[in-house]
DNA sequence: TGTACATCAGTGAACGCGCGTTCACTGATGTAC
DNA sequence: TGTACATCAGTGAACGCGCGTTCACTGATGTAC
């Protein structure tokens, strides 16, 4: 093991510019380097250039976000609560670097995304076939649920001084009513 | 009326940047300036510095997006016809200018959106009264329609090359199940 | 109507700065003998 | 163990560029007489 990783320590460095500005753009190399303590030109010893950069950020985002999902997910066994959870984990990881969310969905990439999706249909689907929710189409439900949950992130990070309703109980009427769940989940008023 | 009226090119110009850019980071004064046909310095004599010109660009737009909500619902009498019309303009004036719209619930600013979430706290409170939505919380639920409109437009503008489910469609679900309509603009499946 | 002048929106040149990228270098680490 | 050398990650100086902003200017428009 060498006594720094200087790759990771620059990943980390530009996750907290991308985090700060909430853009891609705005962050320099130059500001990176500086923030990571090296001289510019050392970058180019583990990246092809900014951009390169940039991706591997994102990439940790997406890596970062699959995994804060499916742990939620593996700690339930009930199907609806699996749904909640991972959808609770989902929205708690995207407000927990919201400036790297926001970048991970904006102009190209979000490739990444669709792993989360396909997460959310399943969990749908189980529902369904425990009974639990009443979705006569769960992709498209994983759909409206996706859209959401990605609202939910985006807009509490883009107003944080506005009085939000309690986080726990507005996630559970959007995924109670968004994939039609019944039973003790099931959150229609 | 003069001539030319630079101020109002210098806005138009600066808005279609925003827009490719996606974000005020990217967008230069000199950019703007050059896209206007100028010399950079006759900026000044129209606004303060970029910031003011940005400022200028999205409080446009949030004018832009009531304008468009207000003239949709006025079209309808029915309640919940007003409503859905109300939020199906909303997501149709975002995805009309995804750059702009992401740039005006980016990083500071948002103040804007504020008119917007009252228009639908008052939608659903008209619904409640007229028997055709079931909300108990009229603000929490406008507030979870909200989320799902802003979701809507920034996921669709994120990732334009995903097989969407219709819009139309997809719009009436989220309307029908988050504001608890019911009658023929209820959507439960 | 014709001339002299004031106004003022926009120009072009210039400034200092941070940027991305290149290049020859340095100096620590590890290997060969 | 001791010395000579190869390797190679990171440095510091330098480049050309686009940026925001300033300044003195120009030249068209409108007014006064």
């Amino acid at each position: 093991m060498p006594a720094r990783d200087l790759r990771a320590e620059l990943i980390a460095a530009a996750a907290r510019l991308v985090e700060r500005a909430g853009s891609p753009d705005g962050v320099s190399l130059r500001a990176v380097a500086r923030e990571a303590g090296v001289s510019a030109p050392a970058v180019y010893g583990h990246f092809a250039d900014l951009g390169a950069l940039v991706d591997a950020v994102l990439d940790e985002g997406f890596a970062a976000l699959g995994a804060a999902v499916t742990e939620a997910v593996d700690r339930e066994t009930d199907p609806a609560a699996r749904l909640v959870a991972g959808c609770r984990a989902y929205v708690r990881a995207g407000l927990a670097a919201p400036g790297r969310y926001r970048a991970m969905f904006g102009p190209r990439r979000v490739a990444g995304g669709a792993r989360a999706f396909g997460l959310l249909v399943e969990g749908v689907g189980a529902c369904v076939a425990a009974g639990r929710s009443g979705s006569r189409d769960p992709q498209a439900d994983a759909n409206l649920l996706w859209t959401a949950l990605h609202g939910m992130v985006t807009l509490r990070a883009a107003a944080p001084d506005v009085p939000w309703p309690a986080f726990d109980t507005q996630l559970a009427q959007l995924v109670g009513r968004l994939a039609l769940l019944t039973g003790p989940d099931a959150a229609p008023a």
